[in-house]
DNA sequence: CTCAAATACGGCTTAAAACAGGGGTAAAGA
DNA sequence: TCTTTACCCCTGTTTTAAGCCGTATTTGAG
């Protein structure tokens, strides 16, 4: 499990998406313009999630991306692992086959580390992030959030 | 906090000088030899963990480093932090000034995130490593660590 | 029916970081 | 004095991040 920048606008992304789920397809620039991500690396990125069957997409005016299932059956190690190719940082590449001699002593170590992160992240999906969003920190975000969505309703 | 090969190279490292620990400077050739990274690497790599003292090194024939503190005194997050520089992912930088009208509503979500994974790590320590290494899968792993201690104490 | 605009989709290019190799210098011990 | 080691810097290669442009597809207007 990798932890990078790349995962974390992924996440941001998707939570925009589940934000506004239900309301129609949601377009990269909308989302470009909310989340402050450049539009051609969303595009990327959502190459990938679409590939990884987390988005559905749909063309032409009045088109863009929704969620490919309920925002509870998407986490937030799906969403991570689709963008962020595998790279397992053992010197085996995975496989148990790096003990010829003596090396690789850190592979049972990354593994539960792993284990640990990937688990934690596997427990966290979108909807609990939309929930988070509406309760925790009442004062400002809330109020905000929903100023948000109304506006993007109105358009 | 930020998880990538670098780090692990850097945590992969110092879990092979925690388990020579007391037994004299371990030179970086060593470590490469053993855990086959690059020796530029794993130079450019200490030149940052001495600087964060967790580290001490000594010149010339004999030399090598040693771990600064106690190994039960120095976390995974610690030596992560050390190779890793800073790189917050929230769009403001880690400060709270970016909400000037909407934007950055993931700040909360990746301080938490970034909250969890942070104290997992910070409570892992090498001693806990090393004790884990010796205990698990106690089959092959332990032998084999015996038997590189051994060939190491006898070169 | 045609054309133009909106949008996804994919390939190509640039920028930065990770990774690796080499050289030289300084210290310390044999 | 010679060897072993850390230490520092410069260079090059590869990988990743990020941005740009052209193409395909769909909708809506005329």
């Amino acid at each position: 499990m990798r932890l990078t920048t790349k995962g974390r606008f992924a996440v941001t992304a998707m939570l925009d998406l589940a934000m506004r789920d239900g309301h129609g397809p949601v377009t990269l620039s909308g989302i470009s313009d909310r989340q402050k991500i450049s539009l051609s690396y969303l595009e990327q990125l959502f190459g990938k999630l679409r590939r990884n069957a987390l988005v559905e997409s749909v063309r032409g005016p009045g088109g863009g991306y929704c969620l490919a299932r309920g925002s509870a059956e998407i986490s937030v190690a799906q969403i991570i692992r689709a963008v962020d190719e595998p790279v397992e940082a053992t010197q085996c590449g995975g496989l148990s086959n790096c003990l010829d001699d003596h090396r690789c002593m850190t592979h049972d170590l990354w593994t539960g580390l792993n284990k640990h992160i990937y688990e934690y992240l596997e427990a966290v999906s979108l909807a609990n992030l939309v929930a988070s969003q509406n309760t925790q920190t009442t004062d400002k975000i809330s109020v905000l959030k929903d100023k948000r969505i109304s506006n993007s309703a109105a358009a």
